[in-house]
DNA sequence: AATATTTTGGAACATTCATTCTATTATTCT
DNA sequence: AGAATAATAGAATGAATGTTCCAAAATATT
C-alpha cells in the first residue's frame, strides 16, 4: 500500500557527514544541508530527527568508519607494521585541509557538550584499546622496548592525529606531515 | 573637550577573548560578548569593529601573550630545560577544558577562512622558529642527538600542543596528560 | 482503480543573529 | 557655564536560523 524510501538513508548521511566535517557544526545550516543531501527539510527531519540528532549519527557513521579502518590495518604480521600503517594512511587519505571529524569535533564542541564528548570519547577509547592492544603484541615480539607503557603509548599515538591534523590545516605540506609520522614512529620505537 | 574612556579597551579585549576561548567563535553571539564585557554594543562596535574584527584582535592579543610566556622560558641556562619548561608549563596552567584558542580557532575556522588562517600560521611559524633555536643550541650543547633534525621536531614539538589539549578535552586526567609530555621530552632527547 | 504512504516544494513561524540608529546621560576641557 | 565627545539603554532592522506544517505529486501495494 505504500510507497518505499526513494533515497538510502545512510549514503544521504554521510553526504551530510561529509558537509559537517568540512564546515563544522555551528557554520553548517538546515540549508546548506538540505542542498548537500539533495533531500526535502520534511524528508531530513522525518528521517533523523533535528540538526543536532543528524549530527549525533554522523559522528556515529564517521566513528564506525574509521574504527573498521584501524582494525584492516590490524590484519598486517607485525603489530608494529600495523601501527605503521594506520598513522602513514591517515596522511596518505588525507583530504585537502578536512583534517578529521572527530578532532574538529573535539575542539569546536566536545568542551561545552556532554553528549557529543560522550560520543568522542567512545571512539577515542576504543582506538586507544586497538592501538595499546598492538603496542602490547609488538612489546611481546621485541619490536618496540620493554620498558615503554604501552597505556601511554597508545594515547600519545592517538593524540598524535591531532598533531597531524593541526599541521595539515595550518600548511598542507605533505613532506612535513611525512617527517612528523617519521618522528612520532620513531619515538615509540626507541 | 571630550570625555575619556571610561574603560580600558586592553581589558576589555581579553574578556571577549576568554569568552570566545571557552565558546569557540560561531557559538558566541554579540549579546554574550557585551554582557561578558560588560559593555554597551555601541561601545564594541565603536572600538573594536565587527564581531570577525573583534575576534582577530582577540586572537592577535592571544597570540602575543602566549610568545611572551615562551619568551620567558627561553631565559633559562640549558635550553632542554627551557623546552621543558614551555611544555610543563602549558599543561600546568591549562584551564579545565579551554585547551588553546589557537589549536581550537584552528580547527574551527582555519580550514574555511583565510583571514584567521593567516593569523594562527603566523603564530605557529613564530613558536616553531623559537623552538627551533632552543633545539639547535640544545643540540650544540649535546644536550639532544645530533642526527636529529630541529626543523622536524620543532615542528613535531608546536604540534604536540595539539595533541595535549585534545586529551585535555576529552578526559581532563593531568596525569595522563603528564605521561604524555614525559613521552614528548623524552622523545626528542632519543 | 483505489488506497496508503513517501517525497517534494514551499509557505509559515518564532527565534536568534549581527548591525545600525536614536535619544539620553555623563564627563571632560576650555 | 558651555561645547564636545563618550557611554548607555534600548529600539529597530533585516537577514538567517531551526523547525513545523500543509498541500500537491509520486509511487507502491491491494
Amino acid at each position: 500500500m505504500a510507497r518505499n524510501k526513494a533515497f538510502d538513508p545512510e549514503e544521504k548521511l554521510e553526504k551530510a557527514r561529509d558537509l559537517f566535517w568540512e564546515k563544522g557544526y555551528n557554520a553548517t545550516s538546515m540549508q546548506d544541508l538540505c542542498e548537500e543531501m539533495k533531500l526535502n527539510r520534511a524528508s531530513i527531519y522525518d528521517t533523523y530527527g533535528d540538526k543536532y540528532a543528524l549530527f549525533q549519527q554522523c559522528l556515529q557513521n564517521y566513528a564506525k568508519e574509521k574504527l573498521f579502518d584501524y582494525k584492516q590495518c590490524c590484519e598486517k604480521v607485525s603489530p608494529l607494521s600495523a601501527i605503521d600503517s594506520i598513522i602513514r594512511r591517515a596522511v596518505h587519505n588525507r583530504k585537502e585541509g578536512k583534517s578529521c571529524l572527530m578532532v574538529k569535533t573535539s575542539f569546536e564542541l566536545a568542551s561545552m557538550d556532554e553528549g557529543i564528548r560522550h560520543i568522542v570519547q567512545e571512539q577515542a577509547r576504543q582506538s586507544i584499546s586497538v592501538l595499546q592492544e598492538l603496542l602490547e603484541k609488538a612489546q611481546k615480539m621485541n619490536e618496540i622496548p620493554a620498558e615503554k607503557d604501552p597505556a601511554t603509548l597508545a594515547q600519545f599515538l592517538y593524540a598524535s592525529f591531532s598533531s597531524i591534523w593541526l599541521m595539515d590545516v595550518l600548511f598542507g605540506d605533505k613532506a612535513m606531515l611525512d617527517s612528523m609520522a617519521d618522528h612520532i614512529l620513531y619515538s615509540i620505537r626507541h
